[in-house]
DNA sequence: ATCGATACTGACAAAGTTGTCAGTACCAGC
DNA sequence: GCTGGTACTGACAACTTTGTCAGTATCGAT
């Protein structure tokens, strides 16, 4: 059940793009870079995701190494989950991203409003 | 018959991976980062790629500004694409992504090798 | 007259991703 | 003893993306 598809590509670009590619991925780190988060309230933030997939998707980020999950051991049961040392190495190529996606969304807008 | 899915999102994030998202969109960027080529040759310089894909990639692309089409109009037709001013913008964005992607390339090989 | 090269399109199948729904297990409160 | 909250899994439907295959048009060479 994965959730990124290209397996073990060896171009750089393509193993980049596997780790942060999923529909939800983006916006979960959005959030997580805020700090630690359980998963019922990272659900209750990102509005439009499912409890499946959000599940999905911290697991295979767990799987990659960037963000790291805590389970209390408790009942109820307690998760929280955390960027790792390893995904705050990516924050700053994600800030890259972004302030090129605004820039475009900008460029996007007018050439939609010029119609 | 799209090649990336995202329509419109507001996240920049999205926008941008919008853009370079898609199979072969990362290597054909690559190719003709090097300079403009005609869809033959990026055809034969992209081992595994089908003609059908290339053009979608392509025609996404232009539609998306990254890329230009120059028709010689001659026959037989000669066709060639070179990436457009605006493509250039993003060209240090990808080069931030390949340097992380190298880097994670060699964390995931020394993983694999531990076991 | 047929073949190969060029740059494409359309229809459709295969594969991959996302979403839906039901179900598990435990505890607390009413 | 029923309901609601927590974190999760499995099966499967729906949708998206990718790949396959055949077909278009024109020119030049054989």
């Amino acid at each position: 059940m994965p959730v990124s598809k290209k397996e073990i590509s060896e171009c750089p670009i393509d193993a980049m793009l596997s780790v942060i590619d999923g529909r939800w991925k983006g916006t979960i780190l959005w959030r997580l870079s805020e700090g630690p988060m359980r998963t019922s309230e990272l659900h209750r933030s990102i509005p439009g995701i499912t409890e499946r997939m959000l599940i999905r998707h911290l697991q295979e980020l767990v799987k990659d190494g960037i963000i790291q999950r805590r389970d209390e051991g408790s009942h109820p049961p307690c998760v929280h989950y955390s960027i790792s040392r390893y995904g705050r190495t990516l924050v700053p190529v994600l800030e890259v991203i972004c302030a090129w996606g605004r820039h475009h969304l900008k460029v996007v807008h007018r050439a939609c409003s010029a119609i």
